[in-house]
DNA sequence: AACGGTGTCAACCAAATAGTTGACTGATAC
DNA sequence: GTATCAGTCAACTATTTGGTTGACACCGTT
């Protein structure tokens, strides 16, 4: 990108090291951009630096590759949990905002997506967390916000496929609304459905 | 494949045209599992012409190339709608059917999901149908087993979205359930849990 | 001032990949 | 019997793609 003739700005004292995590922090904006937009195998490493502004030698440099890359977005993500354990606010209230952030932001959720694609059974799950956490769950079901005849970790399932969904049969919702996923009139329609859903799930009369 | 000196198998009579056609069958069968498996930009047509022990060539010769595989494989599989539509058995029983067909061979759902994230909102969608049938729903709060209160077009997502699940994140399942999603205790669990749902989407008292 | 290290890049390379070419085989039509 | 056509394939090609090489600029240290 830089014109021939013209010297490299020049990196300033302490810059260096700034710079440094700069580019590592472009990259990896950049790869999850083109990684939840075209999922593993259709990301391109060259767009990825291209995205950047950035020479694509220097994924090679700081992350090993594509590979490296990916794995290393992926291990930074995994914070974003969803658990249900907010205290203090109401599962359908969690549950409306888990909707909205995805549908604000569907990065997010189409990298969760795409990964389970490519998840291949007995793979080993090396540093990561086995277990998930359900005490969020749990805690609603002992206040009795939530049936506690219920499986718990059904019920996380149940509730992250119910917001995940736009996203994962956009088509289908194009068919059965006649609006895209991101139309105001789906998120409405949507989002009461998913408060009446959660309000069903209340310990039985 | 064929060895050198040894001359082809000669096509009996009638058995040209059947030739044809078997191998547009094979193809397609072999195009279902590659791109079940790893989505179309993952897809090798090389792997898909192994699969069906046929010559690479004939996938541009039969469908004018990759693309065009997978979109005669999509348009074929698009009778497989699910649409609730089957008076006789209960929505508890319809529910537990699709997600059982999902779990027992998860390609068609698999299929369905990498459609869906490669979906491009806007773009044209040619012949087929653009409106979901929503009158096994709608049939259904006619009835009285389904809430008439609810969105029958919210209704079809949300029974959607929890029989992939499952194949959506396969990883957050192994990480709740302790087990993989091909698990019968996931089975076991999750259909009830899916049972107990959609007794809980009846009018309410 | 020479040296070594870090951050960066343009140019190059090898493998993979989708697609093309030309040939061959046998059956049917003329 | 010759021409034509459908079906098939091995070998080839152009392009894409992830990755490597070698260089260079700038800084701090000796």
């Amino acid at each position: 990108m830089r014109e021939p003739g013209k010297p490299r700005r020049s990196p300033a004292p302490e810059e260096r090291q700034a710079d440094a995590d700069r580019t590592r922090r472009v990259l990896l904006a950049a790869a999850y951009e083109e990684f939840a937009e075209k999922g593993y195998a259709g990301a391109r490493v060259h767009e990825i630096a291209a995205r950047a502004n950035v020479n694509k030698q220097l994924i090679n440099y700081y992350f090993g590759g594509k590979e490296g890359l990916y794995r290393t977005l992926q291990s930074q993500w995994l914070k974003h949990e969803a658990t249900f354990h907010d205290p203090g606010r109401s599962a359908a209230d969690v549950a409306e905002s888990y909707l909205h952030d995805g549908l604000d932001d569907p990065r997010g959720t189409r990298l969760m997506v795409w990964r389970g694609l490519s998840y291949a059974e007995g793979q080993e799950t090396p540093d990561e967390e086995p277990v998930q956490d359900l005490s969020g769950i749990v805690a609603r079901q002992q206040t009795g916000e939530l049936d506690s005849g219920l499986d718990p970790a059904c019920l996380l399932i149940g509730m992250m496929a119910m917001t995940t969904a736009p996203h994962v049969m956009p088509d289908m919702v194009k068919k059965a609304f006649g609006v895209e996923a991101s139309d105001p009139e789906f998120r409405e329609r949507y989002t009461a459905f998913v408060r009446d859903m959660v309000s069903r799930l209340g310990p039985r009369p």
